[in-house]
DNA sequence: CCCGTTTCTTAACTTAAGTGAACGGGGTAT
DNA sequence: ATACCCCGTTCACTTAAGTTAAGAAACGGG
């Protein structure tokens, strides 16, 4: 499990056996079950999660519906808005599928920067790849229709299509589950 | 015109008289006509743009149609994602309006950067920012229809609204400029 | 000032998404 | 085994956005 943690820290900077066991003294790994909230609306967490393993989505409550805006899975990191920002939560984060996350708070990563300023410069690059990946999700949503988005996600991430609840799936794309079964059905059709 | 970018910059990290010099040797200011091609899809600029005055828009050619994806206007940053994945440019950058920008190039500020980790500092704070902003931005676009997204924009950037060509926006809203047109002429009728 | 272009609006028609309701399969609890 | 609930699908109907076309208004250059 560690392995994934240090090959994904890997791609920033490199780390010295020094540097590995001071992150592995800081006991990050839990192990979430399916359906577990990890943060409600209102809540305010310092605690920024990177997925090992499994599953996990955000989601707004809105007029008593649930609105999934993201997906998380292997490799992916969350920082929920309010650790920055330091509001309460606008949103939800549930955990999709048994998993295995790695848990840090703020105030671990303060610490652990100032001695390791190597940490600070991973920061950088990955709030800075974070910010050009999330533009280019926002362009593709903006400019194609709920059905070419589907296909979008069937080619870049088709392992969410068959691990997601499809309701989940139909707010993520922007529309109801109804609609995201029509689409289905149409573009089936179109294929014979 | 320069007290706009140190304003910008105090809500930051504040400034020596040194470091304000620094930068105002750079030569950032330009004046751009409106029209200006900033950069064109396939380019590879190194350029950021910080607005000080006027309006500037990316937006993708596709299928011969332009889909504008983001205005940015005073005190607004846009660092194309080009400039961070060292890939060609898959937008365009066009001035709106006669604009005064600050243009930086990575190279420059890798320099002011290494004699001055302030700008480090600012650097980080302000993309952690913009991809907390950015994300909201994205979730309410998903979480919202046509209509609401343009009620919303009245709300939160009223000026925008005034200063843009309606085909702009439209596309903008994530729809085609006719349906803009009805969609306010519908608004326009409930009030009555 | 005039002409051509661009921009905005309106209209009629097509297509797709929203809505409300019903059905059936799968799982869970009693 | 039965009753229940959750989920995905389907259907009929409503509403809104896409498409095509046309005309009016505003703009810019010569």
């Amino acid at each position: 499990m560690k392995n994934i943690l240090f090959d994904f820290i890997s791609k920033y900077v490199s780390l010295t056996e020094d540097e590995k066991n001071a992150l592995l003294s800081l006991d990050l790994f839990h192990s979430v079950k399916k359906g577990t909230l990890l943060l409600k609306e209102g809540q305010n967490t310092k605690e920024s999660y990177f997925v090992l393993k499994g599953c996990i989505r955000t989601y707004y409550l809105i007029d008593g519906e649930e609105k999934t805006t993201a997906f998380y899975t292997e490799m992916d990191v969350l920082t929920p808005q309010c650790v920055i920002n330091k509001a309460p939560s606008e949103y939800f984060i549930s955990c999709v599928e048994d998993s295995i996350l790695s848990i840090s708070n703020a105030d671990m990563e303060i610490e652990i920067n100032s001695k390791f300023p190597k940490f600070d410069i991973m920061c950088r690059k990955l709030s800075e790849q974070l910010l050009a990946k999330q533009q280019l999700d926002f362009d593709e949503f903006k400019t194609s229709s709920p059905e070419q988005r589907y296909l979008n996600l069937l080619q870049k991430r088709p392992d969410l299509v068959q691990r997601v609840p499809q309701h989940q799936l139909a707010s993520f794309l922007g529309i109801k589950p109804q609609s995201l079964s029509r689409l289905r059905a149409r573009i089936s059709e179109k294929k014979n």
